[in-house]
DNA sequence: CTGTTAGCGCTTTCAT
DNA sequence: ATGAAAGCGCTAACAG
């Protein structure tokens, strides 16, 4: 820039206000200081900027997974709020990993970013000194998809609690009492009991744990005893998961409904189902977390409930720009509604033998 | 920092000399200041450090669209690299525009990233000057999925026309003749004669067209004539694709099978075939680019062609650190190979009537 | 409206 | 091994 200011015969000063379209400047310096830019292809330094006005224009984004398909939706929207408001954003990975989540936010914080929009792993409040430091600092933090208990923070969720009440409210009106809750890749590893299960769902994932007392509640409203062998109880994987499902399908007395929280689970369950005597959905129906363009061309089509992925992202930036504008109400959670795609998969379970003596034409 | 130094009784260079692990320090010193660091809960700020040392450690990266699971896919396998190498990554989201491709760049050039990684949506010539002038301020660009011609750059891609080719020819092997050829959002919005659909096609994404140059190279070697009727015509969403394919069905002498290159044409040619006449994969069989957890529950499960996501993106970063790390070889154009995972949506075509004179029992 | 002068927080000579 | 001082490229405050 000095360069620039030189070439124009101006102060740098001058040539800055100019470039930094700020303060006053007379129309004939103006446009020298433009046509020797343009002549020495002159580009402002970012960092100079920032170093001096301390805003960076930036937010940092830490989420699991960036290959998930779920945060690239989230992180879609993040970007669409960005665009419209010219913020750039950094991504990080952490893995479900405390440490890297903390470390995530060490680094977004050394890069001054004006905020950040976080998916957190941490569920006790233990785990959330890297937040609380971050919060000190008195940078705007937006949590996204998970609530984390215990600080007071934004954040933008989904019902999660609801949308799987209203799951399982679908399955009993149709008749269904044998009803499976299958999660994904996080779950206990053998059966537990109700009170178990709960606390030991405390430790996990914020969603997971609202989407099964979401679980309980309608089971508990139709008057359904909770059987511990409907929840899956497998870790980490598709194949675990097709294992799980297996077994519940081999007990005396099936599921004759399944509800997934999220895709792996349920992809999981079609394979299981698909090499088993059930068919489905005659015998077997289905209601999934994470709608896809997949499930609607499945055979049949699959019931699901659709996350607003990057209405999730838009808000949740949305809401950081807010905090770094000044903003210093409450913290508030936004729940967004989830979008329940009634499909094919949900039918009446077959009448059983053991109780249809009305059946035996 | 200068607290740091005051508190600890030092200079500020030995403080900075211990903060920022450089320069020889004696341990007592040392000792002191970390101390004093602890106490006043010191972070660096990483902007002042690139502003003197002129590196960012940060890669910038441009796709198209960071919701799409490929580019999802491929900006994992960035994150993973830039995991092991303390890198940051900058996103950005172009949406298939040469303007927005070359304002993100503008920006992360600003932002003082040290290298680019790129997903260009530039075809021509005089589209790429943005690309250019990156270059010329020596910033190391590496281009993923996408190459540009006549750019002397890195790239990492899949073969793409070889990939195409086998499918078509597994089509071949097993004896149909009329395979269609459907593609995503972009393609031209009428049948095209041969010459003018690759004309048209090289001013398309360069993934597409030479996947349709390899579904030409198997229908020549077949001695197959190219019909135009069998190419989808039509643009932008999944609902267009269906009425295209629902019009190739209608035709006296339909396909038998069908070569998809994305996922959004995948889903268009299932629902398509779903409530149509033909049976699936009876009538018709499918191939499709970019596998899924989906496509193998699918009934039947669908033959696909994976690529492989995560590498393109971590490969296409490592050249990037390499580049950064002072590499001046030639540009190298590095091809990862596609797997090809072989299900049950592809079975020999029913004999025609029209020819099955031996077919009359 | 324009120029001069300080810094922003760090690294980097160059002395000591 | 340590300190003093200069400077990265820019904005901000103050004179003029």
């Amino acid at each position: 820039m000095a360069a620039v200011a030189a070439e124009a015969g101006v102060a740098k000063a001058t040539a800055a206000r100019t470039l930094g379209n700020y303060g006053a400047v007379s129309p004939e310096a103006r446009a020298r200081v433009l046509e020797a830019a343009a002549r020495l292809r002159y580009r402002p330094n970012s960092l100079a900027r920032s170093m001096t006005t301390g805003v960076t224009h930036t937010i940092g984004v830490v989420v699991a997974d960036i290959g998930n398909p779920f945060f690239a939706g989230v992180l879609r929207g993040i970007a669409d709020a960005c665009d419209a408001t010219d913020y750039t954003v950094i991504v990080m990975s952490a893995d479900e990993s405390i440490a890297k989540e903390s470390s995530a936010i060490g680094v977004l914080m050394d890069k001054q970013v004006d905020g950040i929009v976080l998916a957190s792993a941490a569920w006790r409040p233990d785990q959330t000194a890297h937040i609380q430091e971050a919060m000190s600092r008195e940078i705007p933090i937006v949590l996204v998809d998970r609530i984390v208990p215990g600080l007071e923070l934004d954040a933008v969720v989904i019902d999660n609690r609801q949308s799987a009440r209203d799951a399982v409210r679908r399955f009993v009106a149709v008749g269904h009492r044998r009803i499976a809750f299958v999660w994904g890749p996080s779950a206990p590893e053998r059966p537990l009991e109700r009170e178990r299960l709960l606390s030991v769902t405390d430790t996990w994932l914020w969603s997971s744990a609202e989407r099964l007392r979401g679980y309980f509640d309608a089971l508990d409203e139709a008057g359904i005893v909770f059987d511990p062998l409907l929840v899956s109880n497998c870790r980490l994987n598709e194949a675990a998961t097709v294992d799980s499902v297996r077994a519940m399908l081999a007990l005396p007395d099936p599921p004759t409904a399944v509800l997934t929280t999220e895709t792996t689970a349920t992809v999981g369950v079609l394979r299981a189902t698909r090499d088993s005597r059930f068919a489905y959905p005659g015998d077997i129906s289905v209601i999934g977390f994470d709608d896809s363009s997949w499930a609607s061309v499945m055979e049949p089509p699959l019931t699901m409930i659709a996350q607003p992925m990057r209405e999730l992202g838009r808000v949740a930036a949305e809401l950081a720009f807010a905090r770094i504008g000044g903003d210093r109400g409450d913290a508030a959670v936004e729940t967004l509604p989830a979008t329940f795609n009634s499909r094919a998969s949900v039918t009446a379970p077959r009448p059983q033998v053991s109780l249809s003596d009305d059946d035996g034409r």
